[in-house]
DNA sequence: GGATTGCCTTGACCCAGATCAACCAGAAAA
DNA sequence: TTTTCTGGTTGATCTGGGTCAAGGCAATCC
């Protein structure tokens, strides 16, 4: 275990092997000459606009595959209408569930995304014949589960205020990850959601969403230019709003 | 994969090979006699009583496990003591993390529990060199995930009443699926939390959980046998309470 | 230019569920 | 037998966030 971990660490985080996000972040088969020439033979590319679906909850889905670049959402809803979305895919997010062809979520790109697939058999034949694949599966999988179960901790328990706050939070650490910052001090970013979506992510409706942005904005929390950037003057006083400990407790 | 997939699914649900659950739900390796008998020198037993935690946050864990008998719970906590559980551990349902010994959750028995327990480095090891082990324990994680996805739902969009039957949807499932039944018709169920565990599942207070139980019961879609004993006279007609289609959602 | 459309903000009001508080029932201790 | 404790119920009241409704502001389209 500890060898292929290391192999694998290795490529963790920072270190990209191509223009391929599932070569180090997904699943990397860079160790693996053979395996490397498989993917490479595998993969190809799709995009999709703002605002249109990737599968629809029910359909057939014949490839995984992994963000490049884009925002997309995974989402459930309940027979009346009511919506709650169960996930944000951001670039290096996995989509689809091995061993499964029906889609479970619906997922659509909320800004050009494009993905970078595999068609599921070979796919999944390339698992059972690489153990590095699903290992690092598995590992994507289990950060998935803790970033659910922080959700869950937010939509169960958090205030409104506090649900913003965290949520800008995230995606201000995820995009300092993306661009190999440290988040901290004074920061900007570009929200990728309509208020609407951010709603349905906080479980929340969208004009409790618009006040408490206008609050936090009042309070001198973040600043906005236009409506979708927003700038925080000073990161730590947002983590404080967020009803988290200092490090935020999302382990990705 | 596709023979693997077969194997395994031959224990699926149902089947159980021998006294300890880890045996088909969790990893199954009944048809390699040499991991069978690695697996068997491998584990060890724990139990816990009523109450008593199993691991706090923050804590090092050198054990993996599952649940043979009891039910526990997973709770994450805000600064301010406000709790939510995000996870509920029923018979077959895996603990710990592979490739993680510090404990991300506080895990508690609610009954009385005994685990099957394996040491963390071997049992590592073995997911190595056995694929069975690490695509078994991918799927149970998927399972897991969608599951947390679904209770997204409920935390976020459902009322108090839907998120009560939800709940008692759920443990009947489950009840149902470990005595080899189908869920419906008339059936008794034992609920394995006290009402405040209840609201901390729900993101409720015990008061409202309170409340909407009785209101089931006056509205007879729940009979009460003592405080803990809930009977439904028409499964059907709890599930049509639950917010959820007919079929539940619910993977497991 | 004016009209339409999509997205956002703000105000007024309301209600589901939280909070605070009293009380109840059974089990265990004294 | 009474006392205490734990878990559960119910009532009265309050409030955070939902609902409904009226604009505002750009961008795009005739």
């Amino acid at each position: 275990m500890t060898q292929i971990n290391q192999k694998i660490a290795s490529h963790d985080g920072q270190e990209r092997c191509g223009d391929c996000p599932i070569r180090y972040r997904a699943v990397c088969a860079h160790c693996e000459a053979d395996e490397l020439a498989l993917l490479e033979g595998m993969k190809f590319y799709r995009s999709f606009e703002p605002g249109q679906p990737i599968v629809w909850e029910g359909e057939r889905m014949d490839f995984v595959g992994s963000v490049v670049t884009g925002v997309a959402t995974l989402t459930q809803m309940l027979d009346d209408g009511r919506t709650q979305m169960v996930g944000l895919l951001l670039p290096s997010d996995f989509l689809g569930r091995p061993n499964r062809d029906i889609a479970a979520y619906n997922a659509v790109a909320t800004t050009r995304v494009v993905l970078c697939c595999f068609r599921r058999k070979p796919f999944e034949a390339l698992m059972c014949t690489t153990p590095q694949v699903a290992h690092r599966l598995l590992e994507m999988t289990l950060d998935e589960l803790d970033a659910a179960r922080e959700w869950m901790l937010l939509l169960g328990r958090k205030t409104a205020r506090e649900k913003i706050a965290s949520f800008l939070a995230i995606i201000a650490r995820r995009e300092a990850a993306l661009h190999k910052r440290d988040p901290g001090g004074r920061m900007r970013i570009d929200l990728p959601l309509t208020r609407e979506a951010m709603a349905d992510y906080l479980g929340l409706t969208l004009e409790t969403v618009s006040r408490q942005i206008s609050a936090l904005k009042r309070d001198g929390v973040i600043e906005l230019v236009g409506k979708r950037a927003v700038i925080f003057p000073d990161f730590a006083r947002l983590v404080g709003e967020s009803g988290n400990d200092a490090d935020g407790g999302y382990p990705r």
